[in-house]
DNA sequence: ATAGGCGCCTGCTGGC
DNA sequence: TGCCAGCAGGCGCCTA
């Protein structure tokens, strides 16, 4: 499900409804999610204030005082609500953490199960899994030359190269294919065929697309719901993902679905030419 | 270095 | 109507 667009949203719709409040009991299902819930980890969280709630990538980060952090993924079908207690927890709920004095709860919820919740004791071991992870640059801070570079070193397709967390982190299936529509760019052009030009119209393009996908709340095709458990606009704007068949917005050409990178990848033959 | 395949999961859809 | 292959917003691992 969730892309950069998505887990900002979750992330703004958190803040209001966590910040300043105390984590304190958790229940775990006992379905395990990619990484297994360690029981420690309650302890650590019990009677934690939530300090600050931030994104990196695709990942959302809370940072509770004590210097302890919990790390959340949405994999493909993760959703992080608040709810209020009394309220029925859907299934494939595997964390709830207890707020304050039980009234509301923090829910993971993932049917999948892709997604994964982790704590972390103290910052530097945070700071040591971003550092593994090596993440790229956010988008909006993606250095023009930094962009030129990875472009120009590579003979991947850009598909492949927008879906590579590490050049630019946050940017998933959707994305890639709206930002390369929108920069007019063919998915399968290699890295380094890519002009200067035409690499600083992607870079405006992904920031553009994202900014527009954060203003309408993310896309919600199937599981996607934000932290207040409101879906997303944005797949209303959709101009080739998953408009295979459909006339082209700009040209009227058929929009083709073709696998790239291991992706269904969706584009304008016309509009998007390979040179 | 890179492409492709698989595995991790559940649920839904489309074609027969 | 019913079945089942194929597919889905992610990511990590393996092989060639």
């Amino acid at each position: 499900m969730p892309e950069l667009p998505e887990v900002e949203t979750v992330v703004r719709e958190l803040r209001p409804r966590l910040l300043g409040r105390r984590l304190q009991a958790v229940s775990v299902s006992r379905h395990r999610l990619r990484k297994p819930w360690q029981q420690q980890w309650a302890g650590l969280l019990r009677g934690r204030r939530v300090a600050a709630i931030r994104r990196r990538g695709k990942w959302i980060i809370l940072d509770l005082d004590n210097q302890v952090h919990l790390v959340v993924h949405l994999g493909m079908t993760g959703q992080l609500t608040v709810k209020m207690s009394r309220e029925a927890a859907g299934t494939h709920t595997h964390l709830v953490f207890r707020l304050d004095r039980g009234r509301q709860e923090l829910r993971f919820r993932d049917v999948r199960r892709f997604g994964s919740a982790t704590v972390f004791p103290d910052s530097r071991r945070l700071e040591d899994f971003f550092q593994k992870a090596e993440l790229g640059p956010e988008p909006f801070a993606l250095p023009a030359g930094y962009w030129r570079e990875q472009l120009a070193r590579t003979t991947r397709s850009l598909k492949a190269v927008l879906l590579d967390q590490r050049v630019v982190a946050g940017v998933g299936n959707i994305y890639a294919d709206e930002s390369l529509f929108q920069a007019r760019l063919h998915p399968a052009q290699r890295g380094r065929d890519t002009s200067a030009p035409e690499a600083a119209r992607l870079r405006r393009a992904i920031v553009q697309v994202l900014n527009q996908a954060i203003e309408r709340r993310g896309s919600s095709i199937r599981d996607y719901i934000g932290a207040s458990g409101q879906q997303g606009e944005y797949q209303r704007e959709f101009r080739v993902y998953g408009r295979t068949d459909e006339p082209c917005l700009r040209c009227a050409t058929p929009i083709v679905c073709m696998r790239l990178a291991g992706r269904s990848t969706h584009y304008c033959r016309q509009c998007q030419r390979l040179k």
